[in-house]
RNA sequence: GCCCAUAUGGCUCAGGGGUAGAGCACUUCCUUGGUAAGGAAGAGGUCGUGAGUUCAAGUCUCACUAUGGGCUCCA
C-alpha cells in the first residue's frame, strides 16, 4: 500500500477507506490530494479530529452528527459551556496538538445492540443509532477518542494538516424547528496548504463584494434601526440604479405584449380569506383594522390583477392576457432570516399574471422562460431551473395539481430545458418553476418564478366567454423574472462588485475639470449628456487634480472624463474608462456615439 | 422565531470602572494643479435604547432594539 493512498473507490463510485479495504484491495486507489473523493475523506476525518479536540476541552460534550458538506464539514454537539468565535482558535490549537501524537485511525465493528449499550448514557448517539437500519455498526478510534461512524476516514491523523474552523452556529437537532438546538462548528480542510490559502483568499474576495459593504460605500441603500428591520431605504445613487433597471424591464415587458396595471397596497381581509392567503399565509401577513373592518397589507399582487381582469367582460380573443406590475409587497419574515437586500420585509416584485386557456400554458411558460433567459444573458448570470411540487399546506384538488405540474414538466422537456425537482416546494396554490441564480459567494438565490394556478380563478370565479358563447375558467400563471428589485440588485451588486455596466451605473460619467477655467466646459458637457438621458456629474471640488481623479475612480463611475485647456480648445474629452481600464481621447461627437451605443446595450 | 457573536462621530476602527481617540469623509482658507491622496485651520460623538451594580459605567450585569454567522423558513 502506497504511503499516499487514503482510500479506494469501487465500481459503484463508493468510497472505501483503508481501514475497511483490507490488505489486497482491487478497487481504484484514492491518493492524498485535492480531488473531490480525497477531500471527502479528509474532511470527514477532520470533523472527527475536531470532535476529539472539543471532547478534551469540554469533557461534557456529547456529539450528534458530523458530515461533510459542499463547503467543508461540520459537527453538531451539545455542551454546557457557551462556545463563541473566540473559542475556535483554542479548538484549532488542540487539534494541532492531537496531530502531533501521531494517532492512527482504527475501525472496529460491533452489533447494534452492543452499540446501544455502549452509548447508553448518550441520548444523542441513541438518536443517531435509531436512524441506522443495519445490524452492525462501526466505531472509529483515534487515541482514546471513539466515535460511532460509517466512515470513510484517512488512515492516520498525519493526513490532517490544512484545516480551518470557520464559524460557530446553532442548529436544530435533526433540523426540526421544535427540537433542541445544538452547537455546530463549521470548518474546511484541504490536502495542501496552497489550496487552503486559495480558499481563504476566495472568502476574502467574496467579502469585498458583499452588497451590504458596497451598498454603504456607494451610498446605494441603507437600513435604519429606528424604522425597523428589513425595511430598506434607497439613497439617490441606489434609486438611480433601480430606476434604470425598472426602465429596461418596462420596455421589455411592453415588447412582449404585457399590459401595465396597479392594484392597491391593502385590501379587505375577506379578499385574503377568499384567496386562501389568510389561512395559508396569514402568519406572514401584516393585518390592520380600518373603521372596524379588518384589512391585510398585500403579500402578493395576484388579487389586484384578478379584480382588474374581472372588471370588464373578457373574450377568448383577449387571451392570453398579460398584466404586469412592479408590486410592492410586505411579508413578515422571521427576524433571524433578514439579510441585507437579499431577504427583507418590504420589497417590489416584477410581478405578472397571465390569464390563458389550459392549451396556452405550454407556450406561455416557454415565452416566460425565454424572457428569463434574455434577462439573465444581459447580466451574464448562470441559472438553474427547478420544478417545485405540491406542499403539505395547499389548496385545490390533487388532480388539478397533477395536471398543472405535468404542464410545467412538458413545457421544459418539450424544449430540452434541464430542470431538477423540489418535492413539496410549491406555493400553496400551485406548482412552480423556480429560477435560481448563483451569487459571487456561490450561494444560490431564488429570483424568478413561474407558477401555474388553477385555484385562484376558481375561488374568485374568474371567467371568459368562449367561442361557443359558453363561460369558461381561465388558468392563471404567476411569474416574476428578477423576483424582486431588492434581491436582484443585491445579487447584481455582488456579481459586478459594484462596477455596474454603463446602462445601469447610477452615475455614468463624471467630469473632472483641471482648473476653474474648465468648469464651464464641463458643465456644458454635463448638460448635453443629461439631455440624452445619461447621468453625468461635474467634480469641481477644491481638491488637487490627482485627488479628484482618485476619488472619481473610487466611486466606480464607468467614465471619468478629464477636461483641460487642450480639450476646451479642440472640443474633445480625455477619457479614463474604468471598465476597460484604458485611457484615450475622443471628440465630443465620438464620445456621444460611444455613450449612446453603450446605453442601447441595456435593451432586451 | 431559535443558538452564538457584535453595537464607540457620516464611514472604517482603537480604547476599556474615574467623565472620549485615530484615519477617511465634512466645513473654511491657501493652492489652479494634466491622470489614484498638495497644505493649513475647524466643526462633529456622552460611546444602540432602558434598567441595575458601584462613591464612580462606553467600560460590569440584565432586558430590549438592530446588525452579523448559522438553523428553520422564503422573492
Amino acid at each position: 500500500m502506497s504511503e499516499n493512498v487514503i482510500g479506494y473507490m469501487d465500481d459503484q463510485g463508493k468510497i472505501i477507506d483503508t481501514q475497511s479495504a483490507g490488505e489486497n484491495c482491487n478497487a481504484a486507489p484514492i491518493e492524498y490530494d485535492n480531488s473531490e473523493e480525497a477531500l471527502e475523506i479528509i474532511r470527514h476525518s477532520t470533523a472527527h479530529l475536531m470532535a476529539q479536540a472539543i471532547k478534551e476541552l469540554y469533557p461534557d460534550a456529547q456529539f450528534f452528527v458530523g458530515p461533510v458538506v459542499d463547503e467543508g464539514f461540520y459537527y453538531d454537539f451539545r455542551v454546557s459551556e457557551k462556545i463563541g468565535e473566540e473559542d475556535l482558535k483554542k479548538i484549532e490549537k488542540k487539534m494541532k496538538e492531537l496531530i502531533k501524537k501521531k494517532y492512527k485511525i482504527e475501525k472496529y465493528e460491533i452489533s447494534k445492540s452492543e452499540a446501544l449499550e455502549k452509548f447508553a448514557h448518550d441520548d444523542l448517539k441513541q438518536a443517531v443509532l435509531k436512524n441506522i437500519p443495519d445490524e452492525k455498526v462501526s466505531i472509529y478510534r483515534q487515541g482514546d477518542f471513539e466515535d460511532l461512524c460509517r466512515g470513510p476516514h484517512v488512515p492516520a491523523l498525519r493526513f490532517l494538516n490544512n484545516f480551518k474552523l470557520t464559524r460557530v452556529a446553532g442548529a436544530y437537532l435533526g433540523g426540526d424547528e421544535n427540537a433542541e438546538m445544538l452547537t455546530r462548528i463549521y470548518g474546511v480542510a484541504f490536502a495542501t496548504k496552497e489550496a487552503l490559502k486559495a480558499y481563504i483568499t476566495m472568502l476574502e474576495e467574496a467579502k469585498k463584494r458583499d452588497h451590504r459593504k458596497i451598498g454603504t460605500e456607494m451610498e446605494l441603500f441603507m437600513f435604519n434601526e429606528e424604522s425597523g428591520a428589513g425595511l430598506p431605504f434607497w439613497m439617490p445613487q441606489g434609486a438611480k440604479l433601480r430606476y434604470k433597471l425598472e426602465q429596461i424591464l418596462h420596455r421589455a415587458h411592453l415588447t412582449r405584449g404585457y399590459e401595465p396595471v396597479r392594484g392597491p397596497e391593502i385590501l379587505k381581509a375577506d379578499m385574503w380569506r377568499t384567496s386562501g392567503h389568510y389561512a395559508c399565509y396569514g402568519e406572514n401577513m401584516y393585518l390592520t383594522e380600518i373603521d372596524e373592518q379588518e384589512y391585510g397589507i398585500k403579500p402578493m399582487n395576484c388579487i389586484g390583477h384578478i379584480q382588474i381582469f374581472k372588471q370588464t367582460q373578457k373574450s377568448y380573443r383577449d387571451l392570453p392576457l398579460r398584466y404586469y406590475e412592479y408590486g410592492v409587497v410586505h411579508r413578515h419574515e422571521k427576524s433571524g432570516v433578514l439579510h441585507g437586500l437579499l431577504r427583507v420585509r418590504e420589497f417590489t416584485q416584477d410581478d405578472a399574471h397571465i390569464f390563458c386557456t389550459p392549451e396556452q400554458i405550454a407556450s406561455e411558460v416557454l415565452d416566460v422562460v425565454s424572457f428569463v433567459d434574455s434577462v439573465m444573458k444581459l447580466f451574464g448570470f448562470e441559472y438553474t431551473m427547478e420544478i417545485a411540487t405540491k406542499p403539505e399546506k395547499a389548496i385545490g384538488d390533487d388532480a388539478v395539481w397533477e395536471m398543472a405540474t405535468r404542464g410545467l414538466k412538458e413545457a421544459l422537456e418539450g424544449n430540452n430545458l434541464p430542470y431538477t425537482i423540489d418535492e413539496g416546494g410549491g406555493a400553496f396554490y400551485g406548482p412552480k418553476i423556480d429560477i435560481k441564480i448563483t451569487d459571487a459567494i456561490g450561494r444560490k438565490w431564488q429570483c424568478g418564478t413561474i407558477q401555474v394556478d388553477f385555484n385562484l380563478p376558481e375561488r374568485f370565479d374568474v371567467e371568459y366567454v368562449a367561442e361557443d358563447n359558453s363561460r369558461k375558467r381561465p388558468v392563471m400563471l404567476h411569474r416574476a423574472i428578477l423576483g424582486s428589485f431588492e434581491r436582484f440588485i443585491g445579487i447584481l451588486t455582488e456579481h459586478y462588485a459594484g462596477e455596474f455596466p454603463f446602462f445601469l451605473a447610477p452615475t455614468q460619467v463624471i467630469f473632472v475639470p483641471i482648473s476653474d477655467s474648465h468648469v464651464d466646459y464641463a458643465f456644458a458637457l454635463k448638460k448635453k449628456l443629461r439631455m440624452e438621458g445619461i447621468d453625468a456629474e461635474v467634480y469641481d471640488k477644491n481638491d488637487s487634480l490627482n485627488k479628484r481623479i482618485r476619488t472619481a475612480e473610487k466611486k466606480r463611475v464607468p467614465y471619468v472624463v478629464i477636461v483641460g485647456d487642450e480639450e476646451v480648445a479642440n472640443n474633445t474629452v480625455a477619457i479614463r474608462n474604468r471598465r476597460t481600464r484604458q485611457q484615450y481621447n475622443l471628440t465630443q461627437d465620438e464620445f456621444m456615439v460611444e455613450l449612446t451605443k453603450q446605453l442601447t446595450e441595456g435593451t432586451i
